[in-house]
DNA sequence: GCGATGTATGTTAACGTTAACTTAATATCA
DNA sequence: TGATATTAAGTTAACGTTAACATACATCGC
């Protein structure tokens, strides 16, 4: 059996003998058709299973109504949620969502940029680490007045509207809480230096025991200075596990904890219960993201929630409303984290 | 300032006054070009920031080098682990990789469908959950010759490749398991009728105890016949603390409980303890995915390992076969399970 | 009866690229 | 030396669609 091709608009113009142009406006119900000739060429096109062909609908249209998500890894629920929340805003505006998936590598930044923009999507949101080279083919992208938003991304343009949640406050307000508790030897587990999120939680936590004339103890901030990509954010139970142990064999060990979000958290704890001490009695633990999993630790975790479906829907507005109009002041937002006090630390 | 159109590729050409088809030869690395002619395209490209239209390429190359995935929801571990095996796949082949999500509605994945479609690209995986309408549209596509590779998904065509784990044999194990510890109650949490993969764990488990001549008793089952699109995979905690919870109010309660997958295990490990009974003695847990949490739950969590990462990688591999040659036998495989015994069941 | 308007089609050219062919100059070799 | 390759371009037409314009007939109000 040999493949045929599939049929083109001009098959089917052919096959029923009209120009291609009167098969056109049927199909897409623009310009005059008669009723008669609608059904004719409406029963063709089932006949024949007929399917516009997108390319070339889109190269001469110069619109794709499709919009891309970069993301640096999918599992995670920050992205989870995000890609959700954009899907969501964007379907309701009609418009198609493809994800890339980056890895953290600047290269395959580059790569879903160029992917992206190569398949003409009319907008680019963005959601992955900053990182120099892949900061630069961003902006070039945004010199050629393509839409991009920037999520949760350290990145400054004058085309490109940025979201982001208040990490600093979010940590702040973290270790506020602990300190508001009594605490005074606060350890932060999960330190890491080439994401800013996260840089961004570290400060707060310096921040707040700076103000409150808590001396900082260099032993109790876990983590490592990672050079280039890093692991799969998801699985971050290991370094919460083993920077617990670590704080516990501290000879003046820490009576309070701030992990770097709920997974490091949810490992902290295993450690602290394997080492036959109490939440919160002996160590309080704070996590950071309020994902499902913190209603179900035992004892529930105290966390940060940060508005992640929030993030999401005002990415797919602002880009939308740029792709709608490219001659607009860029937005800068920066939404508040709230803390959400369960059972860890009290 | 006004927003000027991207250079194109007769731009170029006129710019330095040649054809446009030896620019297009440099560009593509094709045909002869004199290294003095490459040098002077070369620079006119970097100085007009140009950038092919992949669009226009596309459609008269026929091809687009790009693989769509369509994922159920992206919160979810598997969807996880298949999508970044996938990408990895691909990228070695040199494909880009779009994922659609489709929040396992029967019309968002049909949208997603059409969208890939018309984007033209070279082939589609599919992971989303069977459904008839999903089901008729996939088989007009497949009709096409259009490359396509399901996987987990119960769905048979004459062109399309089939990949899945070996959820029966799986959920057999798990509660042969169960039995040999000497278990004669045993539940199962979180029956689904619509999820194919849960519905075959389910009768993996019936089978088991059927064979051991252990009665099937019904209200040892929990879970809710949905009827169409279904909750977020991802926050099964829920279920697995509310169907615990049952379980435990009945006059005779389970001394083992097999849950569909690690969440509801962990959900139901939250209402174990809460009740004040003790894991693995009083009641012991097993759950399926082997995600990483497994390792971190108190105690450690024997489960189910379905290979997530060789079912992504193995759509990748024969999808690109049957993108490179579409007349070939199709495959259809079913991959082992494999039990993972932890301490919440010994 | 005549311009104005509405309806139903057809024609042309273009979106940006490249496969396939053509032309022309230069190099190679028996 | 002439035949044959090789190199370096240019030309044409097409991928499948649609915007813009052109044509033709019917209807309408006056």
């Amino acid at each position: 059996m040999t493949r045929k091709k599939p049929a083109t608009l001009s098959d089917i113009a052919a096959t029923i003998g009209v120009a291609p142009m009167t098969v056109s406006r049927v199909v897409n119900k623009s310009g005059y058709v008669s009723e008669e000739m609608r059904e004719r060429v409406l029963q063709a096109v089932a006949e024949m299973n007929y399917r516009p062909n997108g390319l070339a609908r889109s190269l001469k249209r110069q619109r794709t109504e499709t919009v891309g998500l970069v993301l640096g890894d999918i599992s995670n629920p920050y992205s989870t949620e995000i890609a959700n929340a954009v899907r969501e805003g964007l379907s309701a505006g009609g418009f198609n969502l493809f994800i890339c998936i980056s890895e953290h590598s600047a290269k395959e930044d580059i790569a879903a940029f160029d992917s992206l923009v190569d398949h003409n999507v009319d907008g680019i949101i963005v959601a992955t680490r900053s990182n120099k080279e892949g900061d630069e083919r961003l902006a070039g992208i945004a010199d050629r007045y393509i839409p991009v938003v920037v999520v949760g991304r350290d990145f400054h343009h004058d085309q490109v509207d940025s979201i982001a949640a208040d990490n600093f406050s979010g940590g702040y307000e973290a270790t506020q809480h602990l300190i508001d508790l009594g605490h005074k030897r606060i350890a932060f587990i999960g330190a890491s230096f080439n994401d800013r999120a996260n840089l961004k939680r570290l400060q707060g936590y310096l921040a707040a025991l700076t103000k409150h004339d808590i001396p900082i103890d260099e032993r109790l901030i876990t983590g490592k200075k990672e050079t280039a990509s890093e692991s799969p954010g998801y699985s971050t139970e290991k370094i919460g596990y083993e920077g617990m142990k670590r704080l516990l064999s501290l000879p003046n060990r820490p009576t309070a904890v701030f992990a770097r979000n709920d997974f490091t958290a949810v490992g902290a704890m295993t450690a602290v219960k394997e080492a036959g001490l109490a939440i919160p009695r002996d160590i309080a633990v704070v996590g950071f993201d309020d994902t499902p999993l913190a209603l179900h630790t035992l004892p529930p975790l105290t966390t940060v929630r940060q508005p992640m479906r929030l993030q999401g829907q005002l990415a797919a507005e602002l880009l939308l409303r740029r792709i709608k109009n490219r001659e607009i002041e860029t937005e800068n937002r920066v939404l508040e984290c709230e803390l959400i006090v369960r059972q860890s630390t009290v």
